[in-house]
DNA sequence: CGGTAGAGTGTGATCGGTAACATCAAGATC
DNA sequence: GATCTTGATGTTACCGATCACACTCTACCG
């Protein structure tokens, strides 16, 4: 009493036909048109070493007859591999993680993994836990997370046991995830010495928001190479990754006329900085050097193009997937996780002079 | 002679246990524990009617005890719906870009979908293409293409029949691919006019990419809006989106002494232009007015302050999803295709003023 | 009081692949 | 010449869900 009965195996008639255009087809239609077992299209499609030539070439014929694709659903119901990883972004509208994003995304494509993202609106811990589950219902099989903060490094240690993660940009949290990231101290040290090597008696810092450990890193760095070359440290206020932030800081920065040279956390600080000083009248480089971080592709174009610390998030972004896939293929939890490092660079710009010395800018003249 | 003969259905000894910890549990290990047949789970599951309320309480008690996840891969598998979309993503380190991809993965959540993303290095067709393939692979539902050239839309034609598609950010293509995006000829319009009201006799304009449907647009809008004023219409040079291409051409236009009001292509070419602008010795706005278009976070701390057309990328990515969902549960391919045009806004800020009138920075003069 | 409707639940088939095992012919080995 | 290996291929079970259908039991109807 079936109503619509299965054809037989025989059958390649205008029902099947209709199925294949409106669903695609599957091995099954293959073998039928090569001539074998669907078995066989499978040793095919897996590069089994014990096919015929001849047969491995009319299978292949067929599949591009039948414009054959896998069902990648299939194929991990049965594997329990998705060959999918999951990322798990956050305010992934600024150049640096978007970039991260577009590393990851390209190094995993060239693995042959797919990417599924899961953005999330705040890093607490119940919001990074719900991208994780999202994530876990895809059956991913490694997660990054670029998401630089301790909540969620410390939510990555939630995972599933065996699957593998890695966080990346953030800081060294000492604990069980690997993690991909740039010395962050080092940069600040690269900027704060470069000024002082100019000649300034000190270096003022904008930072950025003091919980997040690669702003307070880079406090650090700052911190430690003045107080290494017996300069005086000055206090640090907080503030957040903003170009606001930095206008802000940088209008009390403006109005101190004993401040010449300013570190800031990152470009868009930096931008704000730049406006604020510009608004007091205190010319870059000549009164006041500025320094960011991070060379987003505009601050070549500040006024004056800034002197700042490159990071190379696209970079970062293979080598957390470098890292993931290591753990993927290992599967030995017995290793420790890796910390990867990778070195920041100065990129000396316009931003930046010896103090006193009017040197004028290289273009033209201010008319006024 | 099976060496690992399947446990009876009363097994709940320590093999299974060790499965459950391993892989995850299943709903056999779910319907077992709540003393009900795995298709009841499933109707729990699916909040289908007729199941006792008692019994669903067992069962979602159970599948907390067991910390129980579907299995998407399963699931797609028989109903042939993967919950997911893809999306193909085109320099998405950029602002707009990478707004949009969040504005999509934001609704996609809400809407109860995951997110694939597939980016191309560049926009030729076999790229895309290709990046379709990748995402049919994975039995997306739709696919969302934030990469607005024709070779994209065309392409989009090619997906299999019945696979949902929208291009985000694009133009009106005419064609059978749906569009959400904005009005960028209004939007050229509103910022040629604006310059126009201020008094200016002409308004130059430094485009983008030729190539790009957006540019050509903003080329036309700005055009129509000086014929229609009867004012000049200055020659365009082909550009490119970045600050350096507004930078190089910005140098030529400050050169030319009657040039009072320039309108960009973007607020990155702006930052190029309001830079050479200034190395020129030409004031912003007191002796040449500049807009640009789109309103980055940072076009708000350039010197100064950058008027410019705000175009919300969130929302474009929103409704871009909300077009794809509209097409995935009518599956009418009957109607003809959406095309949502979102309109642009004048943010008026401290890039342009009047020519002639030598209006003072609102915060400090100049010091030299 | 038999018949029907419908709520609540269980059984078996199925999706499209892969893994394990079976088969079978041809050549190698003893 | 019988046995063993090995290459090439086919057969069947299985992954973990959902769907179609069958079944039981109660309520209500004429």
């Amino acid at each position: 009493m079936r109503l619509n009965p299965p054809p037989g195996d025989g059958d390649t008639g205008p029902a099947e036909a209709a199925r294949i255009r409106q669903r695609g087809s599957v091995m099954r239609d293959v073998a039928r048109l090569a001539g074998v077992s669907h078995q066989t299209v499978s040793r095919v499609l897996n590069d089994h070493p014990n096919v015929r030539q001849e047969t491995r070439l009319r299978v292949l014929e067929a599949m591009r007859a039948l414009n054959y694709r896998r069902n990648l659903a299939a194929r991990t119901l049965v594997t329990r591999r998705s060959r999918t990883l999951g990322i798990i972004g956050f305010e992934t509208t600024l150049f640096g993680p978007a970039s991260m994003l577009y590393g990851i995304e390209d190094a995993a494509r060239r693995a042959g993994y797919f990417v599924s993202v899961a953005t999330v609106p705040n890093l607490d811990r119940q919001s990074i836990l719900d991208a994780i589950d999202r994530l876990c219902q895809q059956s991913v099989e490694g997660i990054v997370a670029i998401a630089p903060k301790p909540t969620v490094t410390n939510a990555l240690l939630q995972v599933p046991a065996g699957l593998a993660s890695v966080g990346v940009g953030g800081a060294v949290d000492d604990d069980a995830v690997p993690t991909v990231r740039i010395d962050n101290a080092d940069g600040a040290r690269l900027a704060t010495q470069h000024l002082l090597d100019l000649g300034h008696a000190t270096v003022h810092h904008v930072a950025g928001p003091p919980d997040w450990p690669e702003a307070h890193e880079r406090i650090e760095g700052w911190r430690r190479t003045l107080y290494a070359a017996g300069a005086i440290v000055p206090p640090v206020e907080p503030g957040a990754w903003t170009a606001r932030s930095g206008y802000e800081q940088g209008r009390l920065l403006a109005a101190d006329p004993s401040v010449t040279a300013i570190f800031c956390g990152n470009d868009q600080i930096a931008l704000g900085v730049l406006r604020a000083l510009h608004e007091a009248g205190r010319r870059v480089p000549e009164q006041v050097s500025v320094v960011g971080f991070d060379d987003t592709p505009d601050s070549e174009y500040f006024i004056p193009p800034l002197t700042t610390v490159r990071q190379d998030f696209a970079e970062l972004g293979r080598r957390s997937l470098t890292v993931l896939l290591h753990q993927i293929d290992q599967q030995h939890d017995a290793a420790p996780p890796d910390h990867v490092v990778l070195a920041p660079e100065l990129v000396a710009r316009a931003s930046t002079a010896s103090p006193g010395r009017a040197r004028r800018r290289t273009r033209a003249p201010l008319s006024d």
